[in-house]
Parts: C-alpha cells; structure tokens; sequence
DNA sequence: ATTGACCTTATAGTAGCTTTATAGTTTTAA
DNA sequence: TTAAAACTATAAAGCTACTATAAGGTCAAT
C-alpha cells in the first residue's frame, strides 16, 4: 500500500502522514526501489488510532505516552486511565471559561445597538473603559 | 516611560509589546538617544485595550478591525457589533463541540477502571475500536 | 514523447506569543 | 571607580499540528 491509497483509507492528507512519521508516531516504512514508501495494515491501525485520538482532543506528545503504553501491554493501564482523567478535566475547564467569557461577550454586547456612531457604541466603550472581571 | 514599566503597568512582558508594534497593533512609540523606546499615556491606553480584547478571545486581526474602527469614529458602530455577535457565535459553537467531546470522553473513561492491564484497558480498545460518533 | 497522476525532500506559513542569542546602556553596590 | 546587576536593543528560533509551496523524480497510458 503506498501512501495516497492510506491517505485516502484513513482520511488523511499525505503530508500528514510523513509529518506523524517524522515526529516519531508512525514507525518508519519500507521503501520501494524507487524510494516510495510501502506501507502495512498494522500502518493503517496505528493511523487510524492517532487520528481517533486527535478527534478526542488528546496532543501528539499524550499519544506518544499512549503509544509507550501499548508497547508495553503488561503494567496496569492506570496511566492510561490518568491520562484521561486529566484531559477530561482539561475539557471542563476549557468549558466553564468559555462559558464565562459568553456571558460577558453577551453582556457586553447588550450595552449597544446597531443605531449608534464609533464613538458612542457601548461594545468599544465598554472594552475601553475596562470595568471587566479579571481572567 | 520606558519598555519595562509599561509592561510591569499593564502586565505583560515587554517582548510582548515590541511584538505587537511590529505587528502594526501598537504605534511605534519615540526613541531616546541611546534607542529606548520612550512610551506616553496614549500607549498605555492602547496596550490595555488589546490585552482586554484578548481576555475577550479576539485574534489581533479582530482587534486590528476594531481599532480602524475607532479611528474613524463617525461611522455607525454596526460593524463592531457584528463583529463582536460572530465571535459570541464563535464561542458558542466552541462551547457545543467541548461538551459533545467531554461526553465522549467521560464515556470512554467508563469503560475502565484502574486494576487491569495495559492489554485489557477499556479505554485504549476503545479509541482502537472505533466505534466513535464522528466529529 | 509527453501528459497526468503519483511520489520524493525541503522549506515556509499559520497564531500569538516565548525563548534564546548577542550586544549595548544604565544603574547600583563595593 | 569599577564591576556587577538590571535594563534595553535586534534578530532568529521554538512552540502546536499541521498545510502549502517549490522543485524535482517515477510510472502508466496515450
């Protein structure tokens, strides 16, 4: 299989694929005579597993720890499930500053309306004047 | 006022204020003899409006929008209010997807607990199996 | 023989800084 | 007075996770 057909398999851009080899979470393939890279169903698994793993959010450096894991299947898996907790955290932290920051976007939208001059508008004045809650 | 105490008065690193004059966001301030940068009140006042905007998750590119529109201050403002309504719309959809993942993750982390191996870790054969929602 | 589709490497660009390197200037302490 | 500490300057690289571009080699079909 050569990489435009695990491109297409996986969904994926070539580029991607060299840059996940040349960041060492896809192991190096055989090369044809003219230099093409030749690459297994075992290729396809692990690049399905770091796209899975780039859906659900986690960094290439947390799949690397992932991947350390797996060549490793006989210590428990509590790093494993650490690892998630934090990134779990992580999204809900994400989350509930997100939600803070909305609710002074909206407020501070609330201040104008579209019937005003640059100079008079509630949004601007109300960035400038910086009455904002800190982080 | 030189680099350092209008950083130290706004709270950024003074690398961060020659960024943003050389990225157009921040007036080249006066230079005294020996080449320091000479910084007025005006400054100040700048350098705290794009810090406010970016606590508000502006990129400098929305903040360099706003700032041409104060400098034209006799047109309506309804510019700046829809560009504030998409980045609120912006936040919001950041905010959905966050959750839709969070749950993701909270169910996979279900699957696992801490007393097995890497080899039977419910949350490794699940991001292997695939059997997630796309996007 | 040449077009088109595929492959190769190397390099730069994206955002918003932060870090590092190298060097000149000013202030302060011995 | 001098030497160290603290400040300033510029330029360039590093960070993340790719994406895009350039310049070129390979292969099948026309």
């Amino acid at each position: 299989m050569r990489i435009g057909q695990l491109a297409q398999l996986v969904g994926v851009e070539t580029q991607t694929i060299r840059f996940y080899e040349q960041q060492g979470l896809l192991p190096p393939p055989d090369r044809q005579d003219n230099g093409y890279r030749v690459y297994t169903e075992k290729h396809g698994e692990r690049l399905a597993f770091i796209r899975r793993c780039r859906i659900l959010g986690l960094s290439l450096a947390e799949i690397h720890e992932l991947q350390s894991y797996q060549d490793d299947p006989h210590q428990p898996c509590t790093a494993v499930n650490a690892l998630l907790d934090d990134h779990i955290s992580h999204v809900r932290s994400q989350i509930t500053a997100l939600q803070a920051l909305e609710k002074q976007l909206v407020s501070l939208r609330a201040s104008c309306n579209d019937d005003r001059e640059v100079e008079a508008c509630g949004v601007l004045a109300g960035i400038s004047e910086g009455n904002m809650h800190q982080q």
